[in-house]
DNA sequence: TTTTTATGTTTAAAATACTAAACAATCCGC
DNA sequence: GCGGATTGTTTAGTATTTTAAACATAAAAA
């Protein structure tokens, strides 16, 4: 979806009741550059749209939240959980297709020594998980910490994070995320 | 607390291991942009900004949203976890404060012969959930099923549903559903 | 109507961001 | 050590945004 910049403006001011120059004067900008912002015909300086912002106020985070509010088999035997596999680590996903649907739950079993790679993943949404049965080294950014069953954890999934397996003995962990990453 | 854009874009870029010119390259800018943004040496065009984050991948709003997330805690002991009590079945919720959250993950016991009530529930949103360990009846709407250890289901939240404990050990489940239902 | 006031748009000049290339510093293999 | 590769920084030139002022339209007041 794409993001109307110009539009999200010029509905926020007028939603305020102010004028292009009322609100010019407020920010410290001309009206000139509302114009061409609410016209798309500039891609303002951040510096410059976050003074705009300061006259309602709000901020550059809530400005660029796009508000996302956001028969059918329903039991699975574990043999029927959809198998995706990655290398050491055994996926199984509750559920067949996903699309259109906004949670993902995964049943994940790591091989000994097994991990997500060294390349951090990152996506939009949120995850969290349950460990089972092990040890499960998770980095979410420059934080790290091996959890035992029944720890858990929850994160934003645009940090870059990374699980591994820890000791000799393979990790079980049931994990859901929203939206579905894959 | 002051905004530092140059910062909170080179801890990103760090995080994900990525040089100036690796994230210039798939951003679609020069690595001098980048050095210069990082710097604050400029108040960069929404439209840069915006490209260079797609290198990440991650949104404008979750950029501008920072330390929220930073702040927020990752990782839970299982004594950590809040617990909601609702007579025969222990709730532990992952997670302290859901508000602004889309998701809800639940580690929940079953005392053996527990259940979630004859009045069935029934939200908005999506759930599923992973048995972990013992037999628990899935009611949801017209269909039943036992599940054991292993097995999972999936539905829309809607649906009238119940649950309750099989047998004479307790049972465990991890749930997850979207969004948060309390 | 005519005048005044307010609105959003446009334009030439000034200010600023972006690019391409050179520069400096560091690391790695030989 | 040396040479080459890779890193972040800087600079001069180009492209873009921002300003200040003029323009155009519309509504309100005289």
């Amino acid at each position: 979806m794409e993001f109307d910049l110009g539009a999200r403006l010029r509905s926020l001011r007028e939603q305020h009741g102010l004028s292009q120059r009322e609100l010019a004067k407020r920010a410290g900008v001309t009206n000139g550059t509302i114009s061409m912002i609410e016209q798309n015909r500039t891609s303002p300086a951040v510096g410059s749209l976050k003074k705009v912002l300061d006259g309602f106020p709000i901020g550059l985070s809530e400005f660029f939240a796009s508000d996302f509010s956001s028969r059918q088999k329903i039991f699975y035997d574990h043999e029927e959980l959809t198998r995706i596999s990655d290398g050491k680590i055994a996926y199984r996903q509750v559920g067949r297709d996903l699309t259109g649907k906004s949670l993902q739950m995964l049943h994940e079993i790591y091989a000994p020594g097994s991990d997500t790679g060294r390349s951090m993943l990152s996506h939009q949404g949120e995850e969290a998980g349950v460990i089972v049965k092990g040890k499960l080294e998770v980095t979410v950014g420059t934080e790290r910490r091996i959890l035992k069953a029944g720890d858990a954890y929850y994160f934003e999934s645009h940090r870059p994070h990374r699980f591994r397996a820890i000791g000799n003995e393979e990790v079980v962990v049931v994990s859901a995320c929203t939206p579905p990453s894959f």
